[in-house]
DNA sequence: TTGCTACCGACCGACGGTCGGTCTATAATC
DNA sequence: GATTATAGACCGACCGTCGGTCGGTAGCAA
């Protein structure tokens, strides 16, 4: 008979929810049975579903969770009055990448098997969540391009979803790149190349003056050379 | 007491990737049971076990299948010499969405649940080996773009898989309009608009010249109203 | 005392996968 | 041509694990 621990809801909904992410980074999301989780978070089954409906709601809460850290995150940056569009545009690039650069040190050895297939329900969500909240903001800072005459297209709203869509296709095809660059140090030269491409790819997209972005994957890779 | 069937290794293999690809299209790869198949085939367990390693390495051998095709589809449209970079590339846009019209269309009923997240695995491979595929053919063309002077890009290989990337999160992205375009007829027009802004991102990230490619979504698409 | 909610854990059916073995078509041997 | 040997196609009972259920219990507040 375990003994019996009361929380408050959300506490353990959230200590739940830690440690669920913690184990599906580590085995991937299939991989990880729920008695795993039960086990480490010292928890019965009925306790588990009593917080979520199934495994799969819980990775869809885990996958809002995270997706409105990142927004937080980037609205943080990119809020203040005054700016420019190419900056705000630039600066949310940049606080993404420094979230991840900020949770990829905390996990780091962890962080291989996120990119591996098992885990690709986890990205999926995520991509899918984080484009269907990005797209307004990109789409805000898209229309305030045109108007300063920085950007020329013709619907930002879709233009906004193309470059999102061209960041994880861009991500995807990268991810490859990265979990081979330790047997491949040379890789770190077409992962820069590429990312130049991209960024080429983004300014055409949005008929941005060249070389008006900045984006930077070179630091949150240098992390994975060692 | 089954009786036995006795068959050609191939003849039986390709008889179980059949049942098995119409039994995903309708039910989805997760919620497809083995039994399931091993029913419809009317084959007992070690008989599937004989073949395939494991239910991911029937799903692996399908889109192996299904890809190879479409790329044969495509290969015969653009080998013939002679062409035009510009018309290698619009008609392999144009193979492509003929061979999605054509299974489409024998399974047409079928269909929505393709889209729908549960086959997710499916999809990805396919996108993923699909890319694998095209990459070389794509970078071939837009090489010789470059020397016709039509295009206008630093390096055709990421150019190509960028250009494949966004041709799949626009799929993404177009899908979930497509499935609620019963409900929403109105939602044709923003995916006809759509297209027209992936056709104009393509262009620009190849650097061709404006409204240079042709990519109808709409001769498929008319056959989702109903 | 009552009632609400967090919590428990035995239990279930279904699923993916294993295994020892059987049947059959073809080739080798006499 | 009959007999035996070999390979591999095929079988289905069986197993462990997983996601999910359910009837009930402990703790806390009114």
């Amino acid at each position: 008979m375990g003994k019996r621990i009361v929380k408050e809801h959300s506490v353990r909904k959230n200590e739940l929810l830690d440690i669920s992410q913690q184990l599906f980074n580590e085995r991937g999301y299939e991989a990880t049975p729920i008695s795993a989780i039960l086990k480490a978070a010292g928890v019965a089954k009925g306790t588990f579903y009593h917080y979520f409906h199934s495994k799969e709601d819980l990775l869809d809460c885990l996958v809002e969770r995270i997706t409105h850290r990142i927004l937080e995150e980037i609205h943080g940056q990119i809020c203040q009055p005054g700016l420019k569009a190419l900056e705000r545009l630039n600066r949310s690039f940049i606080a993404s990448a420094r979230w991840k650069a900020a949770n990829w040190d905390s996990l780091w050895v962890l962080i291989r098997p996120i990119f591996r297939e098992e885990n690709l329900p986890l990205r999926w969500k995520m991509n899918r969540r984080t484009r269907q909240l990005m797209v307004p903001v990109f789409s805000d800072i898209i229309q305030q391009g045109i108007e300063e005459g920085v950007f020329d297209t013709e619907y930002p709203e879709d233009a906004a979803d193309l470059i999102l869509g061209l960041g994880f296709a861009f991500q995807e095809s990268g991810f490859e790149l990265i979990l081979s660059l330790r047997e491949h140090p040379e890789y770190a030269e077409i992962i820069a190349r590429r990312t130049d491409c991209y960024k080429d790819a983004v300014e055409r997209v949005l008929g941005a003056p060249r070389g008006s972005l900045t984006i930077d994957a070179g630091r949150s890779l240098e992390r994975f050379r060692r």
